[in-house]
DNA sequence: TAGAAGTGCAACCATACAATTGCACTTATC
DNA sequence: GATAAGTGCAATTGTATGGTTGCACTTCTA
């Protein structure tokens, strides 16, 4: 597993219907035909997605009976905003940088171009 | 500001390119044709994408002379990273809650159902 | 053993979207 | 003032994707 594949994990958190899905999933595990019945989309549509879910690492399906149902991982959840957060900070540090480097008042004399 | 719109800034975050375009802003605010010359894009392709991380509130234009720099909003990408773990740990709360429950042998002797 | 409920797979459709090219307009710079 | 560099907008295109319906197969249960 490639630790935390950005991209594919924020596409997979950026549709409005999964997010649904998420959220019901958050008040427990679920089937795919359990949410169609909750929410305005066909199984099939949200067994696409389920599957755009699983792929993420967002969800695990687990086999009970005839039926699948798919639990949500907070772990994954928490190791993408760990990531994110470093990222962000990064970005903030670089802009004190900047800002001291401004409010320093030239202190060699060289005004570099 | 609605907050974080939640889809909406992890569909931003959903592309590579734009994971592409970030990384290089990281490293310091830069116009769309001067990112057009960096990643293999075409610069109105950057543009576009541009937008979609404007509107996401991930970056913000700055007008200098002839030339419109972007600069990458770290703080906006912690307010999300702390929405995100947010909502991880309370998906794992409910997990523990589970599996508390189904440890404890039931007191209760009546196991309905 | 029917039959209902669930899953899996495939075909199909409409729309969104990433990317391109082309052109007009603004703003430095020589 | 001419030219180069940058931006903004429009039209086009190919592909990805979210959604649907239909059908075959499995598995509980009445």
């Amino acid at each position: 597993m490639n630790a935390t594949d950005l991209p594919t994990m924020c596409a997979a958190l950026g549709d409005p219907t999964r997010w649904d899905i998420l959220t019901q999933l958050g008040t427990g595990a679920k089937s795919a035909s359990a949410l169609a019945r909750l929410l305005p989309v066909s199984r099939q549509a949200i067994g696409k997605h389920l599957d755009v879910l699983r792929e993420a690492g967002l969800v695990v399906p687990e086999r009970r009976g005839r039926e699948v149902v798919y639990v949500a991982v907070g772990a994954r959840l928490g190791a993408l905003a760990r990531e994110l957060d470093r990222i962000g900070r990064s970005w903030e540090a670089r802009l004190l940088r900047i800002k001291e480097l401004a409010e320093r008042p030239d202190p060699d004399g060289s005004s570099r171009r």
